[in-house]
DNA sequence: TCCCCCATGTAAGGTGTTACATGATTTA
DNA sequence: TAAATCATGTAACACCTTACATGGGGGA
């Protein structure tokens, strides 16, 4: 299945998931929602046929187990040669910036006039959504890393959430710059 | 052309941007890599069908110019049409968080090791890449806005601008936290 | 018993990227 | 005159979202 045209990162982060623990087709997509969903997305649909995509490919296998009386549930885990091939892409460097897509600040930028009253309104909205986003992640490190003692352990997992705190932050104290006090 | 199960943001974009001025398809993509490529992206061969389908919806019209001797252009202009339908995409609210995709990041998650030999070198390269480009955008600013009597009467472009230096600015500030000297 | 969550899959269609293709104009 | 840039298009394919489809388990 050569896929050379495009880079089919959502692979290697399979296997980077299914590295910290085998896990199922549904858990991955809750990692996507929770853990890394500030990073990268995927939903179900696209996940199942992956899995079996990488398992043709010899990179995880799976086993059947049952919960209750006959709830079926694949359990995937990495091959070696799936682990080869984490290895390789993590160690291999990312040599692009991130594409970067908002709508909300290409519309402030396609209104000209400063003082167009849509602006503000279209700020206040912004700053309640990431405001809330912030807190939703700093209730979680709050949560996850309840102390300093905790971080190494899960070191990623620390950089990856105090980068999304930093980033919704920025974000906030942005908007904040130009919001002007309500009536 | 219905359309309704995803956005079609590009399609308001493209109506934003002939809105501020007439411009050819290949100005359009110059624009994509440039004024706005910080918060969208899109390549030629996108946007050639699009202005086709603009065309034929009647939200935009083209006027065939020649430069030279006999090379062709198409200048785009909106409609009434297309400009109602562009004014009504920016007073609406853009209620969702734009989904963000950083694959640099990922990889650091995925390691979970402190120690990990691999992390500084890729800091080091994320960094490079962000202070690159937070200097190309810090120049274009000086350009664009030498002084600040400029900025009112183009204050969306200002505000883009802006927020895309601060996010570059900041990304490098939080790389530099978890960077250690090198030897 | 109803509702929410667990669990897995497929189908359809839109979005986006890379490559293929062609030709004119300007600048060094 | 060669290279870079202007200018427009199509084809193939990969990526991603939404909807369709089905069924089990656990708690109120």
């Amino acid at each position: 299945m050569a896929t050379i045209g495009q880079r089919n990162r959502l692979q290697f982060i399979i296997l980077g998931l299914l590295n910290q623990q085998p896990q199922t087709g549904y858990d991955l997509a809750k990692a996507f929602e929770n853990e890394i969903g500030e990073f990268w997305q995927a939903q179900h649909s696209q996940i199942y046929p992956m899995l079996k995509r990488l398992e043709a490919a010899g990179e995880i296998t799976h086993e059947d187990t049952v919960t209750g009386e006959k709830l079926a549930k694949k359990q995937y885990t990495l091959t070696p040669t799936g682990r080869e091939k984490l290895v390789a892409w993590v160690s291999q460097p990312s040599p692009e910036l991130t594409p970067n897509k908002d709508e909300f600040i290409l519309k402030l930028y396609f209104i000209k006039d400063v003082d167009d009253p849509r602006i503000q309104p279209m700020l206040r909205e912004q700053y309640r959504l990431h405001q809330a986003q912030l807190a939703h992640l700093q209730q979680r490190q709050a949560t996850v890393f309840p102390d300093t003692s905790t971080i190494d352990q899960a070191y990623g997992h620390y950089l990856i959430l105090d980068h999304a705190i930093a980033r919704e932050a920025h974000y906030v104290s942005w908007l904040t710059q130009y919001l002007t006090p309500e009536d």
